[in-house]
DNA sequence: TTTTGAGTTGTTCGA
DNA sequence: GTCGAACAACTCAAA
């Protein structure tokens, strides 16, 4: 067979291994290493997600030799564009069920078809593709539970290890510069498929045995910290399906990867599910979106509510670009039940400020804590700011930690310091 | 078709 | 400190 040159376009799959599209790319002939530079995401995310895509491309590329070719633009101008100026047949790249995504690769793949090329699609981000999994009748299921059933049973591939591959990229194809780092004084996690890797097998040989219990706790440290990893497809989910064991932990870690598929699915079968009500029934809730609002919606973003758990939550994100699953609940929590707030300014400044930012599980997750989502029983699902701090926080040292003025204070006083009011800032009360 | 059982992550009270 | 029940009563998957 004759070796046909072909361009693998790069997007949310920033990783030589288990890599279904550059096995396909790799076994047609020499592949140019492409990613595009999308003004509409530059625009929308923050600086945090930027520098790991900034890191992660850096380490892309060097893990290529130097290849990768950098486009700014419209994708669908600068793909047909290189694909015309190198006289390839096809681009390859993995699916995006994203709304954004999907309308984009339908309109690249209309382009290059004017051209007589292809763009060839393999492979996803999921371990099971998003609207695969159906009820037996050929439905979508509502729920997660079933849902994870049924994925579960679906299987999925092992995962494939990185094909011997020809690079045909940088210099003598013409690229822009790779991105600079954007200026942040986020602490944020190293980038790279070595560095998830890395994270993957610390995570394995230490808080996945405590997983279950320990990963509802802020203070402990006991998540994965796989998220940005798995945002930007540095590690894919099939890899460490491929590792998990029976175990409870295991299990539960598992059941956390179900998560963002289910919500990735839902999103796919309805695409305006990102930044509208998913039931459309309480698009008659009222909401508060006055001046007063916008008072109360700033100080929740820069952590000046006076509620320690959510103010402390809210500086871990703007200090790191990142916060722990549980305070993400309980800050959207107060944000909708609390304050009356619309669950779409707080899905906002998540996709701004998270490192791990993903419209399926930000905005899915913000809904199931609205109630507009897919909760399956959500009328009495309300978080007590204090309550769930002293449960999850019971020694307030997450507190402590992300709210410096609160740190003298002793004991329980930490989750509601109104009860003991010696030197404490104003906004606390 | 009807019925049944369950639903990520809640809160509070009282034994 | 822990546990179970009540809260109020909906939705939905599956038998």
């Amino acid at each position: 067979m004759s070796a046909t040159p072909v361009v693998l376009w790069f997007r949310r799959d920033l990783r030589l291994a288990d890599h279904p599209a550059l096995c396909a790319a790799a076994a047609e002939g020499p592949v140019t290493p492409l990613f595009v530079l999308d003004p509409l995401f530059l625009d929308r995310a923050g600086p945090s997600r930027l520098a790991l895509l900034s890191a992660g491309l850096a380490g892309l590329d060097e893990a290529m030799g130097g290849a990768l070719v950098v486009r700014s633009g419209d994708p669908v101008a600068v793909v047909p564009a290189l694909a015309a100026e190198l006289g390839v047949d096809s681009v390859h790249a993995t699916a995006d069920f994203g709304p954004y995504g999907g309308r984009r690769d339908r309109a690249v793949a209309a382009a290059l078809r004017t051209d007589g090329r292809s763009l060839v699609l393999t492979g996803s981000p999921y371990a099971v593709d998003p609207g695969s999994v159906t009820k037996d009748d050929g439905s979508p299921y509502a729920v997660f539970t079933p849902f994870a059933k049924a994925w579960r049973a679906t299987g999925w591939v092992t995962p494939l290890p990185e094909p011997p591959t020809e690079w045909h990229g940088r210099p003598a194809v013409g690229s822009d510069p790779l991105p600079p780092a954007p200026a942040t004084t986020a602490e944020l996690p190293p980038a790279g498929e070595e560095a998830a890797y890395a994270r993957w097998e610390q995570f394995t040989a230490g808080a996945l045995d405590q997983y279950a219990s320990a990963r509802d706790r802020p203070d402990l440290g006991g998540t994965s910290g796989l998220s940005p990893y798995l945002r930007f497809g540095m590690v894919h989910p099939r890899q460490l399906l491929a590792e998990l064991g029976p175990s409870k932990s295991e299990r539960v870690f598992a059941a956390e990867l179900a998560w963002r598929e289910f919500y990735a699915d839902v999103l796919s079968r309805h695409p305006r599910s990102g930044w509208e009500n998913l039931d459309s029934r309480m698009d008659a809730m009222p909401v508060d979106t006055g001046r007063d609002a916008r008072h109360r919606f700033e100080a929740w973003q820069r952590g000046e509510t006076g509620y320690p758990i959510v103010d402390a939550g809210m500086r871990q994100l703007l200090a790191t670009g990142w916060m722990h699953n549980r305070v993400r609940m309980v800050v959207a929590s107060f944000l909708v039940k609390d304050l009356h707030l619309p669950w779409q300014w707080g899905a906002g400044h998540f996709m701004v400020h998270l490192v791990d930012g993903d419209l399926a599980s930000n905005s899915h997750g913000w809904q199931w804590t609205a109630g507009t989502g897919t909760d399956a029983a959500p009328y009495f699902r309300i978080f007590s700011p204090v309550t769930q701090s002293k449960r999850f926080d019971p020694d307030g040292a997450y507190i402590r930690r992300w709210v410096p003025e609160l740190a003298h204070i002793d004991g329980d006083d930490i989750h509601a310091p109104w009860d003991s009011r010696r030197g404490i800032p104003l906004f606390f009360f």
